[in-house]
DNA sequence: ATCATAAGTAAACAAACATTTACTTACTTT
DNA sequence: AAAGTAAGTAAATGTTTGTTTACTTATGAT
């Protein structure tokens, strides 16, 4: 039997993610990604049943599960409450300066109901990544270290200003306004602990 | 002359917005939408160049229009600090819970490179509806009520919890986990407030 | 009342779409 | 070295896409 050339493979991921970055979701289609990444359309569903089946396995594998992945790296729930989210944001942050397309893909998993719909359903099998952040803020609420707020809350105020500076820095690459620096980063790091603590 | 019926206009907007709330905006098409609408395509084309100039048209005014509106009702930059910040979230929550298609195509201008385009563009033309909130923040880093933080910074501590949370609300509508409440909004306010005192 | 005119329609256009068919290629197993 | 088989291709499938053409309708101005 003829072994798969996994090569194919990463380069139809790849470049799918490449132009959903550069042109939008809505301007993918099977037959661009086809050309682009040198393959006959026929390659891509081998490995897929069809493009919604593709788009959520890119979504779950390429773009969630490496960035959870990227975000608990180094990270243990029993940290000091200020250098435990300061290792998360850092993470966070690291992880889609090295991977505009992973970032791009992401925003779609809060628009796309698709996406959206696959995110949720993940949450659920999969225990959740969430968990040892939980694990750490519940520690931390114990302790006395920080209010105690439902996981929702911690969440909103925790990673979204991180999001949100994502978007601002690479907003800054296209259009340089005003450069979101390590230090900007660093203060609003600063603002969402002192915020949390009690 | 025949005069243009209004009321198909205002329906072309009203159904795009729930397609693209319902479908997501990859799953939008000229036909559908006037099959829906219960119009000509060629309706459609009257006011609008092309299907791009209708989403960026009904990015601009349905939505970031509608949006800023709404958050600056009743706010003034000389407002206390805690309440200036409670009104612009009251504002914005109140806003997105009454119209969540606008909710839904607001997180596509994070997404979709046409409408982000747009959103930039605007932003520069417009002179900013940022800028009485400017004005609000900068008093109160004056005034030493608040740690002086760039623009973006403000921007990314002060709102996109707001939105976050907004999003879990509408989550919670689908698929009932735990219900984000006003009081879960009123913590995160909150707590987003004093991280930002000095 | 009728005319001028833009609003509006139904049907059609080529181009692009997701997916499949019919076939060839390359590698493992024998 | 030959056979078996899944990977891979090029070209075609019918459908849907954005947009236009050719025509009809409704209304304010004359």
């Amino acid at each position: 039997m003829r072994p798969k050339n996994l090569e194919k493979e990463e380069a139809i991921r790849t470049i799918a993610l490449q132009i959903i970055a550069e042109e939008g979701l809505e301007n993918l289609s099977m037959q661009k990604l086809a050309k682009a990444a040198n393959v006959s359309p026929r390659t891509i569903y081998i490995k897929y049943e069809n493009k919604e089946d593709f788009l959520v396995k890119l979504f779950i594998d390429e773009v969630l599960g490496a960035y959870e992945k990227a975000v608990l790296e180094k990270f243990k729930p029993e940290m000091v409450f200020a250098e435990g989210v300061k290792k998360l944001w850092a993470n966070a942050f690291r992880f889609f300066k090295n991977n505009r397309p992973a970032y791009a893909l992401m925003q779609y998993g809060k628009s796309s109901p698709l996406l959206n719909k696959a995110y949720q359903e993940r949450d659920i099998k999969e225990g959740d990544f969430f968990s040892p952040i939980h694990r750490f803020l519940e520690l931390n609420a114990k302790a006395g270290v920080i209010r105690k707020l439902p996981q929702e809350a911690y969440r909103a105020i925790l990673f979204s200003p991180m999001f949100e500076l994502t978007n601002e820095y690479f907003d800054c690459l296209d259009r340089p306004k005003q450069v979101v620096t390590d230090k900007v980063f660093a203060d609003c790091c600063d603002a969402v602990i002192k915020g949390l603590l009690k």
